[in-house]
DNA sequence: GAAAATATGTTGAATTTTCAACAAAAACAA
DNA sequence: TTGTTTTTGTTGAAAATTCAACATATTTTC
């Protein structure tokens, strides 16, 4: 556990914790730790909504699958992230999507039902941690806003200028790197890869922006 | 105030609270309402977040509008709902929403610090009271979840028929009545009204459905 | 380092959406 | 009731997306 103390350290639902209480605390939470290969999943669509999860190394999407078998990247999950503390705090009976590791993925489980309520011990910090769980959840809500307005633009080109001026936003810089590869982000905006490919291209023509891969500049 | 009790015992932030404790509480709390004519907005975007507001009569919708004066319905407002508390409890520094009413609309506002921080007075009921904004928020981002997957759907018929596969889901019926006009519909669903309409009378057409304005019975 | 696998870019045809303009129906107001 | 406004439905042309097929890079693997 220790060797994922400088993640742990930055993940949201432990702010404000100290390094000490820390290990001490994943013990009483009953915290278990999972490696998944590339390419399986984490969490099932249809899984028991009663765990949080954290990626510890790796990176995954939180994906959906359509009837027809079409991808949609609903977000990207990094190292220190949380996953499914939305549904498990909702009680939802089960989880409606699934996460899928896109490298070796390391992840700690915890059931959410140890962080809502007090344990035995009364270890002090129960409450930042319910505190840093409800801020988590409220900025996954305004993620996903920012999402919505994003792909609620109806075309290609007006979808992906939308999220590159949010990414630019987020690095503070004109020139920046993408989580996504083409597909990936292709599946994130929901729109056609190719359709993509060939506007990022035009838009290189017309002067709007450069780019190579997953570095971007906006002009 | 009192008149609408009935409304405030329904909101999820005052659920398990009693009634009687209810009042004193909204005292404490400084709530505060205002009426908002129709088509009035009762947030606007770049609003400082430090409220959250709770929709006691009326409806509303939580738009966005883009560049090109396209709206975006981002989700539906009904008496109960709470409003803006993602914002407030992700402390951003501004709202990049808007809330217009749909119809007279009287609205109670409570500063959001004075929730997440217990009073001089101790009231007993803060801690069910942070349990159940926690909740809400929860469940506010598994329904943003629902509607991200309803359009990804890449055409209008896919999206129309996700969306009342869910509506109908909730009704626990195959009849059941919707909360939008059709324009509404078409801004909810990212697609164009005319095509909509047209994709309606196809579906009708071909025996999948049978609706007459919000009302909609699927075959 | 070579072969295989994966990612990206390009193109044109087919499909779908959007747009604009108008008709018909329904709701509202005087 | 009548006239006005709003909502819904219909249509065809224009615009955009999707799809499939393939070319070219790039990365991975042995």
């Amino acid at each position: 556990m220790e060797k994922y103390l400088k993640v742990l350290k930055k993940c949201p639902l432990f702010l404000e914790i100290e390094e000490k209480s820390l290990l001490r605390m994943l013990v009483c939470l009953g915290a278990k730790t999972k490696t998944f290969d590339k390419k399986n999943s984490i969490i099932d669509e249809g899984d028991p909504a009663r765990n949080i999860a954290i990626l510890l190394s790796g990176k995954a999407n939180v994906i959906g699958i359509d009837y027809y078998g079409n991808r949609n990247i609903i977000s990207r999950v990094l190292p220190s992230d949380i996953i499914s503390e939305d549904f498990a705090c909702a009680e939802v009976d089960s989880v409606p999507i699934t996460v899928v590791a896109e490298d070796i993925c390391e992840v700690m489980f915890i059931d959410c039902s140890h962080i809502m309520h007090t344990c035995q011990n009364n270890c002090g910090f129960h409450g930042q941690m319910i505190f840093n769980l409800m801020k988590n959840l409220a900025k996954k809500s305004v993620s996903f806003q920012e999402k919505i307005e994003i792909t609620s633009k109806r075309t290609t080109r007006e979808k992906l200028l939308a999220y590159l001026e949010i990414e630019s936003k987020k690095a503070g810089k004109r020139t920046f790197e993408i989580p996504f590869d083409r597909q990936e982000l292709s599946d994130y905006l929901e729109v056609n890869r190719s359709g993509l490919s060939a506007e990022i291209s035009k838009l290189r023509d017309e002067g709007v922006l450069e780019s190579h891969k997953r570095s971007f500049k906006l002009l």
